[in-house]
DNA sequence: GTTGAGTTGC
DNA sequence: GCAACTCAAC
């Protein structure tokens, strides 16, 4: 059997939330390991990404690999259902076709459990090979966030270029053009920073829609990671401290222009 | 070219959306000595009046006058992506089509820049006479915008009449009618203010919905000054210390039932 | 069109 | 810390 408890349920919550909009359907796969969750959206051009490692949770055991199919709207609606601050634990049989959520509220003395109704999802296979990238930066989560939210208003298409000296985001649309510069900046804060590793300049073209999605993970953590290298997909990873991370994957426009 | 720079860019964010829900297209004029707006409400009803002399700015450079027709939806759309805290500098050259925003973060870790294209715009010929007013009352702003929003609640026009003693804010409509009275009051702090200013006292008839739509400028300064003779429109100006005015302009309601 | 969440100002 | 407002999702 498989069964995860989690005290910051919170967690696993916000999971499902950055995903839901991107994703409908998608399989927990669990090892003795890690919980993972791999997906295409549904209009397979971007590809989200989410490790758990077994040892993050208060208890994990996993007894044999599963698959757990589930529709991420249903899962959505039921996490709903525990408060932020409630323990979460997963729950199901090697031959189940239901996961079992329990929600403990804090003082535990409110104990709730649902069971969501699996599905079969073919499972895609995903070759995410773990390359070296050209530019990597880190920054504020909510900087990002702005931005993309920001740019949105101005198009629907962004140019992400990066530079020893910082990162631009530029868009161009009917009203007029915008760009925000981000300066390589080693704040005293770790939150505040904005560093940027980088062998070579690159500059890519994306789809605001979807980089406003993944921005839906932002309340996980204070810092995003881009990994980006020429004419391959743009890695946008939301690192979740000790535990695990969500990344995203989205490949670039090519420019037929050029 | 033209070239203004404002470190506390929060004023001109509020200025535009002080008279975004009343105007729709408006031309920010500038001359050497100043930068001017002034555009009627799309019903032509109203009329609002923008001013910010040129030693209010950090930097101000205008080599010739100069109009630039603006959109006041997307010009508020850009200006949502500067940060309160930005320094705002607007630049235009003599010919230009477009008017480049830069947003400037504190740290100036965060610089954007943006293209709002311009339009040409009738410059409609709006003579305003300097004239003395019979009244002037001036009173805290937050004050003046709680009366307004409560008074709507009761009809959709108000009375404003002023003596000496006070100012009196009037309402009648289905649900019954509301006095709010206001009595002269030279409060320790200024901005407590109620100070009447009269000749003679007199009496109007407004619309609320456009008193309302004057209040969006509140945030701009702690005081109001209404100004009032019979038969003429009242002017609302919001004083911004030491840098200018937006004021505004409304024609009274002729009682025809006097 | 309705609802919810996030953000921002008071 | 609270409330209003605005934007985005359903």
């Amino acid at each position: 059997m498989f069964e995860a408890r989690l005290t910051q349920g919170k967690i696993f919550k916000q999971l499902i939330e950055a995903l839901k909009d991107l994703v409908q359907d998608a399989n927990i796969d669990c090892s003795e390991d890690e919980l993972s969750i791999q997906a295409m959206d549904s209009s397979h051009v971007s590809l989200v990404q989410v490790n758990l490692q077994a040892g993050g949770f208060d208890h994990f055991r996993c007894d044999r690999t599963i698959s757990l199919g589930f529709n991420s709207t249903n899962m959505s609606k039921i996490l709903k259902c525990a408060g932020n601050d409630d323990v979460i634990t997963l729950k199901a049989e090697d031959t189940a076709d239901a996961l079992t959520l329990m929600f403990e509220s804090p003082g535990q003395d409110r104990i709730a459990d649902f069971e969501l109704k699996l599905m079969d999802i073919d499972a895609e296979p995903l070759g995410i090979p773990d390359t070296e990238y050209q530019c990597t930066i880190r920054m504020p989560s909510g900087e990002f966030q702005r931005i993309i939210r920001d740019l949105q208003v101005l198009g629907d298409t962004c140019v992400i270029s990066c530079t020893k000296e910082g990162v631009r985001f530029s868009v161009s649309g009917d009203l007029g053009t915008g760009n925000v510069l981000l300066r390589n900046n080693a704040a005293e804060k770790e939150e505040d920073q904005v560093i940027i590793e980088m062998e070579e300049p690159v500059e890519l073209t994306f789809a605001l829609r979807y980089l406003n999605f993944f921005t839906k993970a932002t309340s996980l953590g204070g810092s995003v990671i881009l990994s980006m290298s020429p004419e391959v997909p743009v890695v946008v990873e939301y690192p979740i401290e000790e535990f695990g991370h969500i990344k995203y994957y989205l490949a670039p426009k090519i420019d037929d222009d050029a």
